[in-house]
DNA sequence: AATTCAATGATACAATTAGTACAATATCAA
DNA sequence: TTGATATTGTACTAATTGTATCATTGAATT
């Protein structure tokens, strides 16, 4: 895990929204190995001051960065550079866990002494519970 | 009672929240025997101490297993996995506990990216192999 | 010059974790 | 048994982090 100093350069002049210049320069040390997979981005705010502009600038870019799952922010933690997605061994992963997941799901259920079918039917509720919550957010 | 020491690992680059980590890794634990009801977990501070995170962050999990009825928390005494079946407690409450339980599934195969078809899908094969793996303890 | 709109800034908010003091219980010695 | 001390979980607060929303600015377009 390196912790190198992440050492933006920003030409204010350029025309170049700074925020695209942000996201731009840390895909550049990423692709030059001079921040990797599993570091800590400096906070929004601790850039911002290193750079003299505004937080929300910065946290314009890492939005940008983390939508194209480069880097994962993560509310009241802080900014991590996204794991490499081996590509694939990533799916493979994916599916041995949520496999993992429903086994200790089912598991417990068990234990709490639901029958298949109830699990079923839990399930299945709870899906739909899901479904309504995602469609009130769109509206 | 097993004293099977409680080994969780932690990401502290997944996104999940530190203390959404312990409690599923301790529901995991549980759900494949590694700790049984009836054992003590750890001292929020031993357990904090162990994992390098603050105590309060441990005690937050344990407040959310407590809640689930999964294990009892006694002030100046310790905690403990609640006794199989929770004699003691309601129905209602072993359902929503239950709910609670789906509910967390749910949104945890979401966060891996499964549809909501795949869930199912895969609840149905892990029941069947559940059923297959007792099927096997009978014979 | 007026209008428009992307970029940036200001402000308030929410989520997570840490710090500190406290209350309940256990332990043990007198 | 009683009292002192240690251990354990609880409550409340603070600090740190990213998020959401709206206001301001400034350059391009008309």
């Amino acid at each position: 895990m390196s912790d190198k100093k992440l050492s933006l350069q920003l030409d204010f002049h350029s025309g170049l929204p700074i925020y695209t210049q942000i996201v731009n320069q840390i895909q550049n040390q990423l692709a030059n190995k001079i921040i990797q997979p599993g570091d800590q981005l400096p906070t929004v705010r601790a850039l911002a001051e290193e750079l003299r502009v505004n937080f929300n600038t910065v946290a314009r870019a890492y939005r940008i960065l983390d939508e194209a799952r480069i880097i994962s922010t993560q509310q009241g933690r802080g900014t991590y550079i996204t794991e490499i997605p081996p590509p694939e061994v990533s799916e493979k992963l994916r599916h041995e866990s949520f496999s993992a997941l429903t086994k200790r799901f089912i598991a417990e259920a068990f234990r709490l002494g639901f029958s298949e079918r109830e699990i079923r039917q839990m399930v299945r509720d709870r899906l739909q519970l899901h479904k309504e919550a995602a469609d009130k957010d769109n509206e």
